[in-house]
DNA sequence: GGATAATTGTTACATTATTACATTAGTTAT
DNA sequence: ATAACTAATGTAATAATGTAACAATTATCC
């Protein structure tokens, strides 16, 4: 996931972003450091394996591509790192693909994001919006509900992906698996 | 789920909803019937494991409850049967605890709706509200991108969990296993 | 009654996630 | 520097959720 591409837009498909990882990997670091734990090799390896993806990855993709590169490791121990990554906000999490992408976005205190999923290149954005913010508060303030968590996803076809293949899906399988 | 409370609002906790069994039934059998589907005994059976609870159950929760009532039955026809009701709208699926709940609603078109999940009492609420949907629209257009699903889900604490408990969580255990 | 489609069964397996406990590595205080 | 402590990872087993492939049965229609 790149974050150099502008605020609510899909990335160009196949650009490279190599060039964002190192800035992704410090800002890690420091909020880490601000909780006075450890970005160790093996959490950076994993939390590189999700940056270097515009797709999200599921946990068992994580043991392949890390058995790949010469390590095995256990599902426990990529779901205690990627539950991690996730409270600190650094990775969110589809609930419609039990997958991880990583945010690219500065969004401390901020929940408030739509995630588009492309079910045709598997890109996730992410939406910002007040105003979705603002109808959220107010219906749930009317019907007496405190919330604690939200989860706002939608999958279909991004623009490109629309307009090359007219909704076909020839080149690659549906992200829904 | 019951449909005998108002809309967008939590019903009584512990009421009685016995007496929407029989509406929800004849509706479903009229479903049905457009489709040139059967409800059979064995779909309206699990049909109703969904329809008198007020929480969300999962596949595995229903072969439970069939087994209990004398009938085992394989995870696939589970499945099957919940794919089913799904697709004609009876029933909706929660992506924040892999389970389903009877949907009350006459929603025939519409799936702009928005579900709230209390983790104390686990009763759902659905909320429907234009506003939302046309933000949504607005959003995707901006981005380019084609809505094919869409999930919207909150998980926090209803009006009577909250005054009743303080947000604490004695009487059941977290939803989100 | 035979063809056809709908429904359910059977078996096996794939995928996703967690529990419990042991071990190793880093940090702190003395 | 080492004992005591916490953080981090390992090990082994298993639970929970979901699907594939093909067979058997049941209803419907001519």
């Amino acid at each position: 996931m790149c974050n150099k591409r502008s605020n609510n837009a899909f990335p160009t498909p196949g650009h490279n972003h190599k060039q964002c990882l190192n800035d992704a990997i410090d800002k890690a670091r420091k909020v880490f450091s601000l909780r006075k734990l450890r970005l160790t090799p093996l959490r950076e390896q994993i939390y590189r394996q999700i940056l270097t993806s515009h797709d999200a990855i599921g946990a068992y993709d994580i043991l392949d591509r890390m058995r790949r590169q010469g390590r095995e490791i256990a599902p426990i121990t990529a779901y205690r790192i990627l539950d991690l990554l996730h409270d600190m906000g650094l990775i969110h999490r589809l609930e419609l693909q039990n997958a991880y992408y990583a945010c690219y976005r500065d969004h401390e205190d901020d929940k408030n994001f739509i995630a588009l999923i492309c079910r045709g290149c598997g890109t996730i954005a992410e939406l910002v919006d007040r105003k979705v913010s603002r109808v959220f508060e107010a219906l749930e303030k009317e019907a007496g509900f405190t919330e604690e968590k939200r989860v706002l996803e939608v999958q279909g076809l991004c623009r490109s992906c629309r307009d090359s293949r007219k909704g076909g899906n020839s080149e690659k399988e549906p992200l829904n698996a």
